[in-house]
DNA sequence: TTTTTTCCCATGTTATCCCATACTGTCCCA
DNA sequence: TGGGACAGTATGGGATAACATGGGAAAAAA
């Protein structure tokens, strides 16, 4: 299983197009739609990002449970309704919707940072910020820390 | 690319017609009916909208005399009885009917949200107060909700 | 007829395609 | 082993196509 892995920072042009890390590109290469899903993050100023497929199953999951219902209302229009298809263009970059850029403070660089099966893009210098106190935090209550948990703020992975 | 993502707001010009994003008509190419179905929300002031193949699948499920049962088929039948099918003009767009404006309380400008399968189009503002509240509670859940994929786990945002 | 809908064409804006360039790490061969 | 050719990558910019939007005219409905 590929997985999205380390931390790249690449420049936005001034028609807004970043290119995405090429290893990352690798790992999107498999499937069916030939770019990135990208929406605001609930938690911290940042995009989250993944392949179209993982978004095809959260879509299926909604739908399974309750399609008129309203149970899964929040996800759908806070997941579905702010996400972004942002196709690569021929050499591989996609441009980052004002939406996007503006949630995560981006201007004119940004960090692509691996999460494994998904990734986020930051504003470099916020995203350094959050590392180091994320550091810090692991290291104080390594203890109590488990992955896929953020706990106020703390690092999932 | 078969799912209904972001939100696109259009113009509604003094004709009653909008252009129905590009992406969303890229979907219902698929579809045997060039155009969109759509039907007031039971629960907000939106319309609910979707290619014909879903009704046909709804309306399936009906004849069926189908497990759901009797709330699931008064469900079915007033979306049939309250739908309407649009169809796009040669240039992508389509005319919103008064009965689905007024339920909406749409005047010039339609927020199309999507939702996966389906979409819904909504009052700009009316959207944006909804979205709001839709994100706290999403923020809330966010443990609740897992993907259809053992490996997937929930979204970390 | 009068009104409404559908078709067709025009326009400004935005996004996409395509080409060019600079940089970097890798490979190959003397 | 050193160095030069080469391929992959990030980045920039001009040309082109796609899109949303508006309006007139023909066709259909009332």
């Amino acid at each position: 299983m590929a997985l999205f892995l380390s931390t790249f920072v690449n420049r936005i042009d001034r028609k807004g197009r970043v290119s995405v890390p090429a290893p990352f590109r690798t790992v999107l290469a498999t499937q069916t739609f030939p770019g990135v899903v990208a929406f605001p993050s609930f938690v911290v100023a940042a995009v989250e990002a993944s392949g179209i497929d993982r978004v095809e199953r959260l879509s299926a999951s909604i739908d399974r449970f309750d399609p008129f219902g309203d149970e899964h209302d929040a996800f759908a229009i806070s997941i579905l309704a702010e996400s972004h298809q942002l196709s690569f263009d021929s050499e591989g970059r996609i441009a980052l919707p004002d939406a996007l850029r503006e949630h995560a403070n981006i201007s004119d660089r940004a960090a692509f940072a691996g999460r494994g099966a998904t990734f986020q893009i930051w504003e470099p210098e916020a995203f350094r910020a959050y590392q180091e106190e994320a550091r810090k935090r692991a290291r104080d209550e390594r203890t109590s820390l488990r992955l896929g948990e953020p706990a106020g703020g703390a690092p999932t992975g």
